[in-house]
DNA sequence: TATTGTTATACTCTATAACTATA
DNA sequence: TATAGTTATAGAGTATAACAATA
């Protein structure tokens, strides 16, 4: 096991900092990695200042052209209400659009503007780019293993809740 | 590669919404599988009604016996001024104390109380239970790989910053 | 009556800066 | 002058409930 930056059981004196029990679990392991990276992806693309959630409504619309705000919620784990302010703000920005249903007049299509698309495209670079920096260490084979390990692990827990 | 929650291209309007592109990005899964996790660990620990922060800081505290505020701040990433809440709280329950240094007047050494010691065991437990109910499809051999590639992909960027 | 989107409200989380007491 | 801890304040992020329009 890689105990990198584990020092001695009692040394809150010296310079390194025991994780203790911590350092044994997958969760805790996840979520220090998945900082690192939110974090390189939120300084890469800085410069636009994007709310949380944003993003990934972005890419959900994208794959889901003609999506209620409803369904749209539902997915990214949000409250509707929260939505409502994301798609202000990205109809602000002129990325998104709202185009009321003529099925149902309840309902928005929600689809992306030629403008929010190239925008798109241009964060899933600096993902990528983000990703390669991270993920620099380990080899293709180890990604794409990285890769199945997670998603076995989240299937089980897919039960359309929420 | 795993699609269990693939729907067609555009199928807004079938029951199954498309991740897109997100589903081939580690961050996206990284943060599905932790967010699960936290969820499912807060539901099993919901009677004491913990904030953000408070269990790792115990777990940190437990193996750093007095250690400084100002070091667990670094530690846990977060502002001191968050630890100052975070410990205001640890002591209203009677689960951690300050202890002003002799040597260092201006510091406090923190340390657990025997009943600190007793919930951080008991809630070490319930991440046990958690952990073990969520990677419960993966082999021993598999989870032992996931541990190595997280903590791989992470060293890169144990910098030390912030 | 139920559902979609909206608004209002409040609560948590966090960052920042100013303050105090010690060094 | 710098550091450890504290306080106050403000800004995000989020959840909840009430509401209007439509089904």
């Amino acid at each position: 096991m890689t105990t990198r930056r584990r020092a001695a059981p009692d040394a809150a004196t010296a310079e390194q900092v025991s994780l203790g029990r911590l350092d044994h679990y997958l969760g805790f392991r996840l979520r220090r990695l998945q900082n690192q990276l939110s974090k390189q992806f939120a300084a890469a693309t800085a410069l636009h200042g994007l709310r949380s959630g944003l993003f990934t409504a972005l890419a959900i619309i994208e794959a889901n052209p003609g999506i209620s705000q409803n369904r749209l919620a539902r997915e990214v784990g949000l409250d509707k209400s929260l939505v409502v302010l994301i798609l202000d703000d990205l109809e602000k920005r002129g990325w998104a659009e709202r185009r009321r249903s003529a099925a149902d007049r309840r309902r928005h299509e929600l689809g992306l503007t030629d403008e929010g698309q190239r925008m798109l495209n241009q964060l899933f670079e600096s993902l990528d780019e983000t990703e390669k920096g991270v993920f620099d260490r380990l080899s293709p084979d180890e990604i794409e293993q990285l890769h199945q390990l997670l998603d076995r692990a989240y299937s089980l827990w897919d039960d359309g809740a929420k």
